[in-house]
DNA sequence: AATTTTCCCAACCGCTTGTCT
DNA sequence: AAGACAAGCGGTTGGGAAAAT
């Protein structure tokens, strides 16, 4: 038998996704959940298909995908795991909160598999590679909701969040003009060409602290296409003190 | 400075598994 | 029990970026 096709492919976008692409599907899961990949698309106005949705959203815009490099110890539970468990990768991922299994797919064979070989693959060019590619990903804007996790405080406030997120409103604005605000609590957008560097740190500081004292000061339908990520490493603990201060008195 | 090679990772493909009728 | 459908999974690939020449 002939198998069918997973979804209707003629019409759809295929190849990588586009910010904008990216801010239908999260408002549309955090709207109205992810029930049925296949109707998503249709429901949420994408060109995609259902199975394209899903791994996107499983493995990039889930808020609680923890982004950058693995750690050694977490390189370390994979060779482990791998030894015992071979290339079931999900299963590997149960055992790594926040990592996707083709994200450990990708590390075992771009680097673990070779450093299995050659012990020494990791010194000298690699390391270097690693650092600069570790630098550019830190000074560059995210593209798209990118979380990094660097405190418990800080994965805390993202699980806090993000069930506030989801269950205190519905998106009424299904457009596609931008968040909605239930959507943009953990991702707060701001317009670079309305304020100079979207990197300023004191600027976004601003920003999110005036969210927190009116959650409906910031224009939610701004059509911008930069997302700061609120969870930077660089905030300090008094800037997640004065949020957790402002988070009791809103909720 | 230009070109080629290598590396990395997001996304795709097709098979398997689970669930429902 | 069997078929249809949806979701999950692992292998593979394409293209962009960085490094090497």
């Amino acid at each position: 038998m002939v198998r069918a096709p997973c979804c209707e492919k003629t019409g759809l976008n295929r190849g990588p996704w586009t910010p904008e692409e990216d801010q239908i599907l999260v408002n549309h899961i955090h709207g109205f959940g992810h029930g049925n990949w296949r109707a998503l698309p249709k429901q949420a106005g994408l060109l995609r298909c259902g199975k394209s949705c899903r791994l996107r959203w499983m493995n990039y815009l889930r808020p609680d995908i923890k982004r950058g490099n693995f750690t050694e110890e977490e390189e370390e539970t994979i060779v482990q795991l791998h030894q015992k468990l071979g290339n079931r990768w999900s299963a590997i991922a149960a055992s790594l909160p926040g990592r996707t299994d083709n994200e450990i797919k990708n590390v075992w064979h771009t680097h673990l598999k070779r450093r299995l070989v050659d012990p020494t693959m990791e010194s000298g060019k690699q390391q270097k590679k690693k650092k600069k590619k570790k630098k550019k990903s830190e000074s560059s804007n995210a593209s798209t909701v990118d979380f990094i996790e660097e405190s418990e405080m800080e994965r805390f406030w993202l699980d806090a969040l993000s069930m506030n997120a989801i269950s205190t409103e519905t998106p009424t604005d299904q457009s596609n003009s931008g968040f909605s605000s239930t959507t943009t609590i953990a991702a707060i957008s701001i317009d670079p060409t309305d304020h100079g560097q979207p990197e300023d740190e004191l600027h976004v500081a601003a920003e999110i602290e005036s969210f927190w004292l009116d959650p409906l000061s910031i224009d939610f339908a701004s059509p911008s296409t930069h997302y700061y990520n609120l969870f930077n490493s660089d905030n300090d603990m008094d800037f997640w003190q004065e949020v957790s201060v402002q988070f009791q008195e809103i909720f």
